[in-house]
DNA sequence: TTGTAGGCGTTATCAC
DNA sequence: GTGATAACGCCTACAA
């Protein structure tokens, strides 16, 4: 690989002025910024990346970590971010957690030994105290994922009211009684969700019941299970809030090839407003969150944070979310007077 | 941040004694080798990627370069190879190539940059020759994309033999006018799938006319005009070979708020087996491929050239495809005899 | 067993 | 305008 000593020796020149040309700078005649071209030209010269990074102390990289890409919400969110960042000239590492907390201790230590410049957390399963000693490092702006901690920047929807909206309207639908579904860890976020469902509840005069209360549920396959541990287990269960387009698709699916009925027997509200959610029959009610314009702030915050370090205090960034009623829920008007 | 340097001085060591002990290096003694890591616990060391990679001329990263990540096929394929990578201590670069010559080559560009070991291309838009010189700065494997050139590894299925299979069907099927429905540029594997198409055609007395072939059909959307597309130009057709889920899926849901029955007026074949083609009603046939396998195949594959340069013979892997029958192409058997 | 010194390829500083 | 030269932080012959 030609460096940039032969380049200049090919040239006639020294280094610093071959320098010089590659990255545009003044103080160099128009004659040897051609005889220079010209010999990167003929020696297919190309900057070498790692030195570059050992003397500017920047990457021009960022990492992404997320539970898994085989949730299309992170895929699409991953597909935004990725196209924004490279808009800047940025790449984009792709880390998954697997909701995994040494996983996500793990792919945080790319900011400590300097492969990123920033990262985008959209995976949270440990403690902000694990985290924080990090920013020292570099920044770091949550996705999706929240927490009260206003040390950094974040940018999500409010799922709390979102939930609080779909479980209202579950029970304005006549649900009895409502399943709370939800998957993996307890994370901040699906705290929030939980707190604004419970409040659902308390707001018609119900409560929160633990046994009606699952926590393992992230796509189709956990979904189908689901239905047939409704069915045995929790029959007098009338209602669904799965917090996943995925789990509802399953569910709906399981149901069909028994004699349940969406929604009269079991009324149904997925999380996303994926493709799927209105492929299916019936299709599904389900928040829609503006993935994209979430996905392209948080990079831009992110990058905003390089460009111009500690000028931009932390900010929430809170995008408004919808509820969208579908037919999983709608159920007929059987009791008009 | 504290370098190698500053852990030397703190132990009263040297920084070769020092790096042997950050790599695990004999010939320290052991109490040297606790001072050290002492020190190094002290001042929160943590050895600088950059220099690393200056030093060794190696980054432990690939890139991936995809068409777009919202395909979920590609999704899933990422989801393997980032584990896979992982496993052996590789980060991975997404690159999004949206079907551009430019970008497809603007990322090839991070192997001769050395910003990333190797590449996996999944995307491939660009002609041999084009990305061939790039073989000089590091190893190449294709995934899913393929072509006949024998330079490089590459892992795939066969996509002729597959859409032969799934024309075969259909003709089997009764269906006497059917579409050929592709998604983006004539990439070698789109071009192995109408071989395959055709041929099946051929084989059973018919021809492929270009009239009934639509090459920009990529998702749900694109699949619902598809229908409308169909309804008013195209009404004698009768059966759609889509190469895409998503594509037959869009015209399964457009179908249905129209008077066409799915699949007496219209039988439809997807291709890759998403989750979305069991739980679409009627349930979609579909070409299953073993992704998992194909990803983790070509990240092994891409490392082992990594590890010993020069070592294999470039090799293809071809991975064996299933068609899966389902609703949306079973006729009722109206001829019975 | 430990240390010295040179260089990976680039850019910034300072002379000329 | 141009060019020496010194880092950036690490690893590794080669000496001691």
């Amino acid at each position: 690989m030609a460096t940039i000593e032969d380049v200049a020796k090919l040239a006639g020149l020294s280094r610093t002025t071959v320098s010089r040309v590659i990255n545009d700078q003044p103080y160099v005649t128009e004659e040897k910024r051609q005889r220079i071209s010209q010999a990167m030209k003929e020696l297919g010269y190309v900057p070498n990346s790692s030195a570059r990074r050992l003397r500017s102390q920047k990457t021009e990289t960022i990492a992404v970590l997320l539970p898994r890409l085989t949730n299309p919400f992170f895929g699409n969110l991953i597909e935004a971010m990725e196209e924004k960042a490279s808009e800047w000239g940025y790449q984009v590492i792709v880390c998954q957690t697997h909701d995994s907390k040494k996983k996500e201790m793990d792919y945080l230590q790319l900011l400590k030994t300097k492969q990123v410049d920033g990262v985008i957390m959209a995976s949270l399963v440990n403690d902000w105290k694990k985290i924080e000693p990090y920013l020292g490092s570099g920044p770091i702006v949550f996705c999706n994922e929240y927490m009260d901690e206003p040390s950094i920047p974040m940018v999500h929807m409010d799922h709390k009211q979102a939930a609080y909206e779909a479980a209202c309207h579950l029970l304005e639908q006549g649900c009895q009684n409502i399943a709370y579904v939800s998957g993996g860890p307890e994370s901040h976020l699906s705290k929030m969700r939980k707190e604004g469902f419970t409040e659902a509840l308390n707001d018609h005069g119900k409560s929160f019941l633990d046994e009606m209360s699952i926590e393992w549920a992230i796509d189709v396959s956990d979904g189908q299970k689901l239905f047939h541990l409704i069915k045995s287990d929790f029959p007098y269960v009338d209602g669904v809030f799965t917090g996943s387009d995925e789990v509802a698709a399953g569910l709906i699916y399981e149901a069909a090839s028994s004699d349940w009925k969406i929604p009269d027997d079991l009324a149904v509200v997925g999380f996303d407003n994926q493709m799927i959610s209105l492929l299916m029959v019936p299709s599904v009610t389900t928040i829609e969150q503006p993935v994209k314009d979430m996905a392209e702030k948080t990079v831009e915050v992110l990058i905003q944070q390089l460009l111009h370090p500690g000028a931009l205090a932390p900010k929430k960034y809170v995008y408004p979310h919808q509820l969208l009623v579908r037919n999983s829920t709608k159920r007929k008007k059987v009791t008009i007077q």
